[in-house]
RNA sequence: CGAGGUGUGGCUCAGUCCGGUAGAGUACGUGGUUUGGGACCAUGUGGCCGCAGGUUCGAAUCCUGUCACCUCGACCA
């Protein structure tokens, strides 16, 4: 394995998380800020990463039937408190739009925040019978949410997002499209972004504001922080009934339709920086990496070096790989540090010692290991590679997920672990919303999920110490 | 939102205590030599000192407010 080196205007990972974090989101030019808290520019790079994430889960989504919508930015206040507790749950975090020009508005228009409300008001319009069921709809657009505190990426006050609102014809149909879209969060976490995650059940007292079950999945940070990755409720039909959204089924009868609603947003890229970064920036999975393999001519004023690179850019381009040569004239130390700030997954030299070999340098982002390949075969070997970049990622986050879950029996050991290291703790819990607020009041972790697989470890709840049915997931989360 | 810290060319910072011509490194432009892990020589450009008020003959420096970022808490995707 190559020397690590790493690049010295950012902060060790090690010596201070947050602070790198910053580092790495600006030295790789991921964001730039505004004069509005909470509000960043997604500069190129970034919005690239964000069109990768976006073209894998549209093309789960439309394979699975979805189809894509746009509602409006604004709400009017009397639609957003039709639904009881989602008002509630979001009434303290909305901007709202009180004048038009200098006119003050009859009814003040809240930014949305989340638009279970607006589909709601239109699928009462559009659904009448059970023949216009299930309707799949998703949109990409950004929401609103007045945050306290603000972290690119992490919690911003305006962020990109997409948000599915289902309707179906009962319970089954809306049970069974809240976990598949749940599975599809999970396998573009853990297959295209190579983080691992956990999948499971909220607790209600971490439930979406008017759902009847919220399902995430959890994703756990390098400094052994909890990342909610991506959430899946299942509404029943609750906001049919406050929105009127009924059909008539085959017998004529009128029946509230079930919903379920599920959303992922640009935290996740957040989520990839810190799973996946070192102290040399960042590293991105190949799936969503802009540029997939960065070609570098070696000596490029040599004979044949820069139209041999330029002609492997062109060959790998073909094979359908993102590839970028870099024909800048800074020195090719100066490349190597550059492209592995940005993540860039592979990275090709090409110099005049490989061309008299016929061969082409392949170094690894994750590993940094180098393999000289032939020319002839150049687009097998780079696919090759950028699979196993994936698969180290994978497995390196995979082994810290595993190694930073540890079980527990009593609150005093809770509370001792979580000082000692974060990470997830596994306990038994007796399902009283009373003791999820002890263990968050003694170590400041709060429940993650209840996960699928409940293979108990035994014991009882850890702090009333009754009897304990269900496996829970804490941690420290962001 | 509470406590603490930091804002000075694009970036990292010195100068602030004790008011008196705005500095360094790096980056950037140009010419040249270089290029297998952040090259070198020469010569240039670039600063409303975060922003807004105030004190003063004079403010980067003192006072007030405000905004942004960092840390620790409280609240949340």
């Amino acid at each position: 394995m190559a020397e690590k080196r790493f690049v010295e205007q950012i902060t060790p990972r090690d010596a201070d998380f947050a602070q790198w974090y910053t580092d790495v989101v600006k030295k790789a030019e991921l964001i730039d800020y505004t004069s509005v808290k909470g509000c960043v520019v997604l500069r190129p790079y970034a919005y690239a990463i964000w069109e990768g994430i976006q073209r894998i889960l549209d093309g789960m989504f439309k394979a699975t039937g979805h189809e894509n919508v746009y509602m409006p930015l604004l709400i009017p206040e009397s639609l957003l408190n039709k639904e009881k507790e989602h008002v509630e749950g979001f009434a303290p975090e909305v901007a709202w739009v009180t004048h038009g020009g200098s006119e003050r508005l009859e009814e003040r228009l809240c930014i949305r925040p989340t638009s279970e409300t607006l589909f709601c008001e239109h699928y009462a319009h559009v659904i009448s019978s059970w023949r216009d069921l299930p309707k799949l709809y998703n949109q990409w657009c950004s929401v609103f949410r007045w945050e306290k505190s603000t972290r690119p990426f992490l919690r911003s006050r305006e962020f990109l997002w997409q948000e599915g609102h289902t309707a179906h014809a009962d319970e089954a149909g809306a049970r069974e499209e809240a976990l598949r879209m749940l599975d599809a969060y999970a396998e573009l976490a853990e297959r295209h972004l190579a983080m691992p995650v956990l999948k499971g059940r909220k607790t209600d007292a971490e439930k979406f504001a008017g759902a009847v079950e919220t399902y995430a999945i959890e994703a756990m940070m390098h400094d052994g922080q909890a990342l909610q990755a991506g959430t899946s409720h299942y509404l029943g039909d609750g906001f049919a009934r406050a929105f009127s959204i009924q059909y008539s089924d085959a017998g004529n009868a009128q029946r509230h339709v079930h919903q379920t609603s599920w959303g992922v947003s640009t935290r996740l890229i957040g989520g990839i920086i810190m799973a996946h970064g070192d102290d040399s920036g960042l590293r991105l999975p190949p799936a969503i990496a802009p540029v997939q393999v960065a070609v570098i001519p070696i000596s490029p004023q040599k004979e044949g070096v820069a139209q041999a690179a330029r002609d492997l850019a062109d060959r790998l381009s073909r094979a359908g790989l993102r590839v970028k040569v870099d024909e800048s004239d800074q020195s090719a130390g100066w490349k190597f540090a550059e492209h592995e700030m940005r993540g860039v997954p592979l990275r090709c030299e090409v110099g005049p010692r490989d061309l008299e070999k016929g061969v082409c340098l392949m170094v690894r982002r994750d590993t940094g290991e180098k393999a000289e390949v032939p020319l002839s075969g150049v687009e097998g070997s780079a696919a090759g590679l950028l699979a196993a970049v994936r698969d180290g990622l994978y497995a390196e986050a995979k082994e810290r997920l595993e190694s930073r879950i540890r079980d527990a029996f009593h609150l005093d050991e809770m509370k001792a672990i979580a000082a000692a290291q974060p990470g997830f703790l596994r306990t038994m819990w007796c399902g009283d919303a009373s003791c999820e607020e002890a263990v968050r009041a003694a170590t400041g972790m709060k429940s993650r999920c209840m996960p699928f697989d409940q293979t108990p470890i035994g014991g009882r709840c850890p702090v009333c110490s009754g009897k304990a049915d269900r496996l829970i997931y804490w941690g420290l989360q962001y």
